[in-house]
DNA sequence: GCGACAG
DNA sequence: ATCTTGTCGC
């Protein structure tokens, strides 16, 4: 992992073309990963917990669910996400019994300045399909999305279509779906839908949600 | 040059 | 991400 940020910037200028984030998934996925941080402090220097949770399809039904407590050591720089949360997310999933088919990250894939966010790293690196949903806007620009769930809008980023604004649910913000790597866009779109039935972020996400948290909390509790 | 800026 | 009160709605 890189030091500093110039490093960071040049690695994934070194990466990016390996993404590939115009392929269908190879095969229906059956067991859908969810990943996601929790930390002590915003800053660098507190622990952190990473947590992935593996779901069945169709049934949402946990299939495996680990969690790797670590500290951070890299500040937030919008762009640079990815080095905060990688580390610490490869050391739970390596602890999976399972291969997940897919891994739904809680950021973005292709819609970053560098087209490598979150996801793309996430899936270059570990070789598995990956995308990404993200609650807040980015990069790009949008236009409003009609208020019926599953309706989106293209988000465009210079010239490019890098993601879509998706509506989940009616009568809520949309969510930003982006591919990541060895996935397309409506193979990105369609499973963040099948998995946010009820709620306005893909099931897979709030569970990894609530297990970093409680990971972290244990483990400033306990040591 | 001035803001904006995933989590 | 994290820190937090009250409030609207099913």
């Amino acid at each position: 992992m890189p030091r500093d940020a110039a490093e960071a910037v040049t690695l994934q200028h070194r990466l990016r073309h390996r993404v590939v984030s115009d392929a269908p998934l190879p095969a229906p996925p059956r067991l859908v990963a969810g990943l996601d941080v929790s930390y002590e402090s915003s800053s660098a220097g507190g622990r952190i917990a990473g947590a992935v949770v593996v779901l069945h399809l169709p049934d949402l039904s946990i299939a495996e669910s680990v969690t790797s407590i670590g500290t951070c050591d890299f500040p937030y720089v919008p762009g640079l996400l990815a080095f905060r949360e990688v580390p610490i997310l490869l050391s739970a999933l390596e602890k999976l019994t399972v291969t997940p088919d897919v891994l739904v990250c809680d950021g973005y894939g292709i819609a970053h300045p560098r087209r490598f966010g979150l996801a793309c790293f996430l899936g270059v690196t570990t070789g598995l399909p990956a995308f990404g949903v993200a609650k807040t806007p980015f990069v790009g620009t949008f236009d409003e999305v009609p208020d019926e769930r599953g309706a989106f809008t293209p988000l465009v980023h210079e010239g490019e279509t890098v993601g879509r604004a998706l509506r989940t649910q009616r009568g809520v913000k949309p969510v930003f779906v982006s591919p990541g790597h060895l996935i397309d866009m409506d193979d990105s779109t369609g499973l963040a839908l099948r998995l946010a039935l009820r709620y306005r972020l893909p099931e897979t996400t709030r569970r990894a949600d609530r297990l970093s948290r409680d990971a972290l909390r244990e483990a400033l509790s306990s040591a």
